[in-house]
DNA sequence: GTAATGACCTTGG
DNA sequence: ACCAAGGCCATTA
């Protein structure tokens, strides 16, 4: 099968990484950042290989638009986005990041030169 | 090689 | 403002 360690795939991880603690982020704002904002879905996908990668990726920090932990389900447990979330001091309520605003982090913000 | 799915987002009615 | 449909990218069957 085609390397899994793709160029889009390693992107994505690298600007997961470079998630600061107590932030979170949007899969589109990564996809826009690594230039296909309409990737969104293929970031999404990534990161569904993301804790077969060596360097954990913290998947937990990518949110949809929304700030629904959307990708909750595809932890070890449900749980664990939630409470690692919990654990960057972020509230969250009903699988919903409150104060998205106030914790979202834009790569192309950011990350913008 | 074609069809369907998925941790999504944007646009149209 | 709300509901519905389409689109894009990558992977799997």
């Amino acid at each position: 099968m085609a390397n899994t360690n793709n160029d889009f795939f390693e992107q994505v991880y690298q600007v997961v990484r470079l998630i600061p603690k107590g932030k979170v982020t949007s899969y589109g704002a990564i996809a826009n950042y690594l230039g296909a904002k309409s990737s969104s879905r293929a970031v999404g996908y990534a990161m569904n290989a993301a804790h077969s990668q060596k360097p954990k990726v913290p998947a937990h920090r990518v949110l949809n638009r929304n700030g629904q932990l959307t990708g909750k389900h595809h932890f070890e447990t449900p749980y664990q986005m939630q409470e690692l979330l919990e654990k960057e001091k972020i509230k969250i309520e009903n699988d919903t990041v409150l104060d998205l605003k106030k914790h979202y982090w834009d790569p192309t913000i950011e990350l913008a030169l």
